[in-house]
DNA sequence: GTATTTCCTACTAAATCTATAGGGTAATAA
DNA sequence: TTATTACCCTATAGATTTAGTAGGAAATAC
C-alpha cells in the first residue's frame, strides 16, 4: 500500500508544480485544496524541503515553493524520500541493500529473482516519470 | 515491503514445486529447510490450501502437495492471496476497487495516473511469471 | 513590536505485523 | 489400537508503522 504520507506529498508537489508563478504558497492553502490535515502536511513538506525538493520562506507572504523545474524531478527521487526503498525486499535494493537473515544463499533464492524483476519494472516507471508528467491537463 | 507471510509462502511453494515426486511433504520439513517458524508456516499453508493452491493429507505420511503444475500457477494469483491487492492504491485496483475519500475526481488525480502505470508494470511481471520460473536451477 | 508563517520536537492512538503458546479435533497408516 | 500429522481455534504480546496532534521557537513583513 502507498502511505498517506507519499500520497499527500505527491499531491502537494503536483499542486505546487501546476502553479504558473513560483511564489511561496502557504501550507494552509495546499492543505485545504487537497483535503489534507494541515499539521500532517506540514511535516511532509518539511521532509521534502530537507531533501532538496522544496524551498521555504517564513513570515508573512511565506510558504513553500519548488526549487527545480518539475521536469527535472524524477519520481525515483520523490518515492525514495517519501515511501522509502523502491525494492520490496532489502536484498534487491539498489540504495538500501541488506542481506536477508533467513536466506543462506540469495543467488538460489526464488523470491530474490522475482523481486528483482518487480524492482526493475517499478524503476522503469519511476525513472521515466517526472513531476511534470503528474500535472493534470486542464479540461 | 513484502510481508514475511508472502515471502515464506513463496518459498514454501517453490520448495514443493522443486520436488520431483509430488507426494505429501510435512510442514516440519518445509519449515526446517526454509528457516521458517513452524506454527507461522502452518497458517500460511492453510490459506494456500483454502485458496486452491495446495492439497493436504492427514495422518502418517501426510503433508502438503501442489494441486496444479507449477507452470500453471501465475504469480498474480499467488500474490493476491498472500500479499493482497497488487495495486498500491485501491482506486486503481482491478479486483479490490475502492474510491479514495480524499479525492473529488480521480480522473484529475496525479497520484491515480502514476499508480496506474505502476500497477500495470507489476501486473506485467506477475502475469508472465509462474511458480515454475521460481525454481532455482541446480548448480 | 505585532502578526504571520514556517520550524522543530515530542507525544499518542490505532492498526498491523510477526510471530508464540496452547488447546483440542479429525483423519490416516501401520 | 496407537502413533502420527494435518486441521482449526483462541489468546497474547512485542515491535513497528501510520497518521496524525500539541505547543512553542524562530524568522520575516509590515
Amino acid at each position: 500500500m502507498l502511505s498517506k504520507k507519499t500520497k499527500y506529498g505527491l499531491k502537494a508537489l503536483t499542486f505546487l508544480a501546476s502553479r504558473d508563478r513560483q511564489d511561496p504558497i502557504q501550507i494552509a492553502e495546499i492543505a485545504e485544496s487537497e483535503n489534507i490535515s494541515q499539521k500532517f502536511l506540514e511535516s511532509i513538506l518539511l521532509t521534502l524541503r530537507r531533501n532538496g525538493f522544496l524551498g521555504s520562506k517564513k513570515g508573512k507572504g511565506g510558504g513553500y515553493y519548488l526549487i527545480k523545474e518539475p521536469k527535472d524531478i524524477p519520481m525515483t527521487a520523490v518515492m525514495r524520500v517519501l515511501e522509502g526503498p523502491i525494492a520490496m525486499v532489502p536484498c534487491v535494493s539498489l540504495n538500501f541493500y541488506e542481506k536477508c537473515d533467513d536466506c543462506p544463499d540469495e543467488k538460489q533464492c526464488s523470491v530474490h529473482d522475482l523481486m528483482l524483476k518487480v524492482r526493475d519494472a517499478n524503476l522503469e516507471v519511476y525513472r521515466n516519470t517526472t513531476l511534470a508528467d503528474l500535472i493534470p491537463t486542464k479540461s
